[in-house]
DNA sequence: ACATTATATTCACATATGCTAATATATAAA
DNA sequence: TTTATATATTAGCATATGTGAATATAATGT
């Protein structure tokens, strides 16, 4: 668990934690990351389909996620790809929606 | 995992994680549940020694954590304890900070 | 070169969040 | 009842966030 007593050096641990959760906080990105769980890989437009928002809208939620590097992307042709990159983000959405 | 043929039905449940994941994306927030955890229970005082805030701020964390149905608190005497009381929060911590 | 398709960026705006300072409430003790 | 202690609430302010509309970029095909 945490070790309370080295004060500094756990802020900074507890800060990058509370980055990756926040980006992954919102009902549309969760949404985002269970399509990318269970496909593995899709495009902006595959997302977009199953979102019922924007384009624009999509494409900004998606910067927020690849900003605190929980999804890569990779350019095929005119598509962007995204796929998850990090476990941890990957875990606690598992973990939320595996239940019920 | 999640089913994505009732749009409707899943939009809700989406909400809702949401809601938790945000109440606890937050340094302060985070650290708070992590003594929780550790310790479970404490008073408000217990939980501002080690967090170098002030007192009005911690209470504010406290009641957003509270309000969103993570912690449940009982009068005792002058003081108020605090004990997380959602499971799925508390997994969610647990799983963040087990790892390094 | 031009049109098309896929995706990203910018702007404007409304709402939410986090913090501080000040004040309020509740219980207990003198 | 006053005082002290523990905790909560409010107000003000700065910053962050989410959204839609419009626009921009990038790659492809003609």
């Amino acid at each position: 668990m945490i070790d309370f007593s080295k004060k500094e050096e756990i802020k900074h641990t507890l800060e990058e934690k509370a980055e990756i959760l926040k980006a992954i906080a919102h009902p549309t990105r969760l949404c985002i990351l269970a399509m990318l769980i269970r496909d593995k890989e899709r495009n902006v437009t595959e997302i977009q389909c199953c979102l019922d928002i924007p384009q624009p809208t999509v494409s900004q939620h998606l910067s927020k996620l690849k900003a605190a590097g929980i999804v890569g992307t990779e350019r095929s042709g005119t598509e962007i790809i995204y796929r998850i990159k990090n476990d941890e983000a990957k875990g606690i959405v598992e973990f939320m929606l595996d239940k019920k």
